[in-house]
RNA sequence: GGGCACGUGGUGUAACUUGGAUAGCACGGCAGCUUGCGGAGCUGUUGGUUGCGGGUUCAAAUCCCGCCGUGCCCGCCA
């Protein structure tokens, strides 16, 4: 853990506080008074992208314009005449109304290279979340069938999100949800007992087949239905023989799914078992803390079973007025808990205002080196939950039964954990077939290739494709692996690239994107940057800070410019729950390293020398920190 | 009946939360660059009335109102 002083100054930060500080005593000197909100100016700033324009900005002359009454482009005159230089800006501009910075390039360029030399593997992280729990939840699949393309998309934004809230210094539990006690295990558990418990190949594969088996008879056969809802009702029995084969069954199918996490650089902390909630009587607990809001009606609709009624909700979420039903049942008339129910136990829990007296084993261990542990049945007290922020990954269909759960803390006076349980909502993921279905089965088995493990494989042999042409790879026997690092990260890339809340068509073609904003492009920038310290036989020892005289106004400080934005776009990435912020921050510095590599020799760069060979060093521990961020491992030939 | 999300060149998208200068990137098309540190690259070029119509503003892809289109949700399923 670093300490909280080294983050509080990352270099871009700190150009922004100068100049805002110096444009903000240009107005005093200018006109006396300021009379602008801090916040304004704050707002003003921005990073224009034309050279011409500086390498910052603000507009508050627009603002200014009307208190002062006279012209945006006077009073950015004015600013700019005014303003005095700082520390690492050496002029000021004024041009259409904006005022604009000049930063003393050798100064600045100095100051992020010190930054990422001193704070290595810490470069880029954050204080932000520190001293504060947070849980993530994902991808809660069902332990039915395998990992399909859109349970991926879960997985990747989950992954990714943790590790962000990780490097804004969070404490961070990687909890995954598993529904054993759902009509899909049960339809699964059918097939067990009657069809085969004998599987040939990967068991989450096997039993998905198994089940959209099942599934197809069960339209035919009313009987097999029937069956399978009485297993339902079994399975909700915790201590049945039903309920302990559909565990059984249900814990070889999460095994599975880890192989296919682990593949994807997936790693996670505790799975918490609906059986174990179920057993654990949370419930009950959860239905004592809310009781003040919950009703019990005796006939209409709803008798017999627990309700919250939403004219409770709906001050709070005016979104949901006007919705059919005026109450959303919590425990069902035969006892049952519904999945809101389920929910907002579970959440109780999380935040620590109930105890669940979850017992826990170890499941299995990780590549990685840390265990997963579970909740089991019997098993011993460890310290999971009790959290203050909780990011559920989930996708956006289930929005109203989240807004649902989470007012309910509101109700209870627990608004702080309302604001603080995050929907992380996002977009399905179809096929260019149509929707994915995973009841019928239209993405698994007879040449539908569309799980996770699929993607990957394709994705490997594509890439090894690939990798066999290339003349750069010296160790022959490390292709397979180089194939599988640069697969994953083209298929992470091309998930997390976009936006959460967008749907996406799968298509074949954009996941093996190996060319342009791709994740194989950052991958391949920085295997020359490697190259390019290997072959200068580069050590840390040969820096001076004196070097950095050397920086231009090219491609160099372009590039360095970029870098000291990195905690910056870390810090957005997170607060917003936006992988894609780090993807494209990622693909701005291989693009600007491809056109500092095209335009400035770092070997033959002759008394340049040093400082573009710091400048590649820097850019390679800063590249390494967010693919660690993206959980993609770094090959330094492809 | 009510609500949520999305709509940006031929295609995939970024910027929208916090309004600001020529709407950024990639794919595709066209034309180039390698006896120079890696061509999975780089350069140039082509292509956009940011779904439509109003409003607010010095300034709108961004904020507000009304439409249109697509998807999703409002279950004692999960």
């Amino acid at each position: 853990m670093q300490d909280l002083k080294e983050f509080a100054d990352a270099p871009s930060l700190i150009v922004k506080r100068e100049f805002v500080e110096a444009i903000d005593a240009a107005i005093r000197a200018a006109y006396g008074d300021s009379e602008v909100e801090a916040d304004d100016l704050k707002l003003s700033v921005s990073i224009p992208t034309a050279a011409e324009q500086g390498d910052i900005s603000s507009s508050i002359a627009f603002k200014l314009a009307k208190i002062k009454k006279n012209s945006p482009t006077n009073i950015a005159k004015a600013i700019a005449q005014k303003a005095k230089a700082t520390e690492h800006i050496s002029r000021f501009e004024d041009a259409n109304g904006y005022v604009n910075a000049f930063m003393d390039e050798k100064k600045y360029v100095r100051a992020v290279l010190r930054d990422v030399l001193k704070r290595r593997k810490g470069y880029g992280q954050s204080s932000v979340g520190r001293h504060k729990k947070a849980i993530v939840e994902s991808p809660s699949a069902n332990p039915a069938h395998p990992w399909h393309v859109g349970t991926l998309r879960n997985a990747l934004l989950g992954n990714v999100i943790a590790n962000l809230l990780e490097a804004c210094s969070y404490e961070i539990e990687r909890e995954d949800y598993i529904d054993d006690l759902g009509l899909q295990v049960a339809t699964a558990l059918w097939g067990w007992l009657h069809i085969s418990n004998k599987p040939d190949k990967k068991f989450d594969q096997w039993l998905g087949e198994l089940y959209v088996r099942v599934n197809k008879e069960m339209q035919q056969k009313e009987q097999i239905k029937g069956e399978v809802n009485d297993l339902l009702k079994k399975l909700e029995e915790v201590n049945s023989q039903e309920s302990k084969a559909g565990r059984e069954m249900a814990e070889k199918c999460v095994m599975a799914h880890q192989e296919t996490a682990f593949a994807y650089g997936i790693y996670r902390d505790v799975m918490v078992w609906e059986s174990d909630i179920v057993r654990s009587h949370l419930l009950s607990k959860a239905l004592d803390i809310s009781s003040s809001i919950l009703e019990k009606p005796s006939d209409g609709k709803y008798a017999g079973a627990i309700v919250v009624k939403l004219d409770k909700i709906t001050p709070y979420a005016k979104e949901l007025e006007g919705s059919r039903e005026d109450a959303k049942v919590i425990v069902r008339s035969n006892g049952a808990a519904t999945y809101i129910g389920k929910d907002f136990a579970f959440h109780a829990w999380k935040f620590g205002l109930i105890d669940a007296g979850f017992g826990y084993k170890k499941f299995m261990d990780q590549p990685n080196g840390k265990p997963i542990f579970s909740t089991a049945p019997s098993g011993t007290s460890m310290k999971f939950g009790n959290v203050k922020r909780a990011i559920n990954v989930i996708d956006a269909s289930q929005a109203y039964e989240q807004q649902i759960m989470r007012v309910m803390f509101t109700l209870i006076g627990h608004k702080d954990v309302t604001e603080n349980i995050v929907h992380l909502a996002y977009g399905r993921v179809n096929l260019e077939e149509g929707k994915l279905s995973a009841r019928s089965g239209n993405w698994l088995g007879e040449g539908r290739n569309y799980t996770a493990d699929d993607l990957l494989e394709e994705a490997t042999k594509r890439a090894l494709e690939i990798a066999q042409k290339s003349e750069k790879i010296t160790n022959k026997q490390n292709m397979e692996q180089i194939a599988r690092v640069i697969a994953v990260s083209a298929i992470k890339f091309e998930y997390l690239r976009i936006a959460p809340e967008k749907e996406i068509t799968f298509s074949w073609d954009n996941a093996l994107n190996f060319e342009g904003n791709s994740g194989p492009y950052a991958m391949y920038t920085y295997a020359r940057a490697k190259k390019i310290l290997g072959r200068a036989n580069f050590s840390v020892s040969q820096l001076s800070d004196a070097d950095a005289a050397h920086a231009t106004r090219g491609y160099d400080f372009a590039l360095v410019k970029k870098m000291g934005e990195m905690q910056e776009a870390v810090e957005k990435a997170c607060a917003e729950s936006r992988p894609n912020v780090i993807t494209d921050y990622l693909l701005d510095l291989a693009s600007l390293f491809s056109r500092f590599y095209e335009t400035m020799p770092v070997i033959k760069g002759k008394e340049a020398k040093g400082l573009r060979l710091a400048i590649v060093y820097s850019l390679t521990i800063a590249l390494e920190n967010l693919f660690v961020l993206l959980g993609i491992a770094t090959v330094s030939e492809m």
